[in-house]
DNA sequence: TTGAGAATTACTCGATCTGAGAACAACTTA
DNA sequence: TAAGTTGTTCTCAGATCGAGTAATTCTCAA
């Protein structure tokens, strides 16, 4: 039997039903504090708890592009302003009792996100929201969603050592102080603001300095400051380091 | 409309078939050499090409331990040695047109095992074997999987540098030289024997001493090394350098 | 049996990086 | 104008790293 032969022969219904959505962790930093996107779920199951945005895949579509769909139909943002969230893969779910309607694979995702705009209520009037992620409500998050965001939660605060990728937090102009911002509030601790300058000014590519400056000072004072944008690097070698790191690996 | 009631009227064939697998890239060190886990397919599709070993996960099995099966029935392994080798999730791959047969996603493993025996052949007389991950034929890898490779090694050369999972390509117990060799050999770099050694035990929890010492010395002289086991840290802290680190990111 | 070579382990030294603090100037609000 | 805040630079002690050296112990081969 020939390999054309052989696919003509295929019966793909011979296999047991199995889906496949994705989700999304996206994350953003509102008034200094960091907020998740998530849906209050206007149909069973779990009708009435929130969830994170998502869906199934298109059948001509990549885990990618699905996951920036989904990203898209919930914050109804499009064009530039969608491009410069960074998307990651984060990891799959698949316990088979995950979903109660039948087997469901989620393709999770992270997303970093500039502060958006609210979301716009959805066609099927699920309500959309940036909730803090202190004080989540854990046990109310439908299907394994509070694992999936424990998960999410702590590859961002990892990225953040390794990678530039803080900066997708901001526009595309910041100060050393607004990046620093970033940092304290993912990884929930202050950061000393003379070392932390050093150490972003002296990793090759982090960074990059436009020649601007602030317009004003600081809300409550201080000089102005001076403006960079988004470097070259992919990697940050020497990474940062994150204060009392815990002992948790995924 | 209640959750039961939904539930009862739910049809899973309304949604287009897709399938779910599980492919693993399983690492090995012989002779001082990287090795693969790879099988030869006996059928079409890509029949006569080198692939991971993998397959359908089963409606009741959570993907770890379809993973974790898999890798048994290929290494005709069981039981403790199973047991010892590291497995974790790698990332998932569901591209619309990466399987001809119909629209699979898979959801790729990586393995980290100490010298195995041979495989045996499986069912359906495919030849399977330990290839050295240098001189792979990567154009003869079937289906996306010579990038399923590229990203597994990727990730296992990076999570050596800041867990101590290089331990799990040995034996319960080793030599600190025995460690460095599994260093040299994933990250493909000859690294400082005294460095390495202080390194090690600088760490806290990566090894601890057995307070015994190898019978004899090495092969080519030297005296009894001294032997440890693996501790109980799970991240390094801080981390091994891996020298001249490529401008890289997934 | 002996000598050459190799490997384990320990130690040294200079360069670099980190954490903590201080200093200064520029800016805000009251 | 005074008081307080913040961006930026600098200093300094301690930790870490890369590279080299050395003592010791062992294997192999002459």
């Amino acid at each position: 039997m020939n390999e054309q032969d052989f696919l003509a022969g295929y019966d793909p219904s011979a296999y047991p039903a199995t889906a496949i959505t994705v989700d999304v962790v996206a994350l953003t930093i509102r008034e200094g504090a960091l907020h998740l996107l998530l849906i209050r779920r206007g149909q069973p199951p779990y009708q009435g708890h929130w969830a994170l945005p998502g869906g199934f895949v298109q059948p001509d579509e990549d885990l990618a592009t699905g996951a920036r769909r989904e990203l898209a139909e919930e914050t109804g943002l499009g064009g530039d302003r969608l491009r410069r969230v960074h998307l990651e893969q984060l990891a799959s779910y698949g316990a088979p009792d995950r979903d109660p309607r039948m087997r469901i694979v989620s393709v999770a995702h992270l997303a970093f996100a500039p502060d958006l705009p609210d979301p716009v209520a959805d066609s099927d009037a699920d309500e959309a929201g940036w909730l803090p992620v202190t004080a989540l409500p854990s046990r109310q998050l439908a299907f394994d969603h509070a694992r999936i965001v424990d998960d999410g939660l702590e590859r961002a605060r990892s990225k953040l050592e390794y990678t530039p990728l803080a900066t997708r937090f901001l526009g595309p102009e910041f100060t050393i102080a607004e990046l620093r911002g970033v940092y304290e509030t993912v990884w929930g601790h202050p950061l000393h603001a003379g070392n932390f300058h050093r150490k972003v000014l002296s990793v090759p590519g982090f960074v990059e300095s436009t020649g601007g400056s602030t317009e004003r000072g600081g809300a409550r004072g201080g000089p102005r400051a001076r403006l960079y944008r988004s470097g070259d690097a992919r990697l940050l070698h020497p990474a940062l380091l994150r204060p009392a790191r815990e002992e948790t690996v995924r």
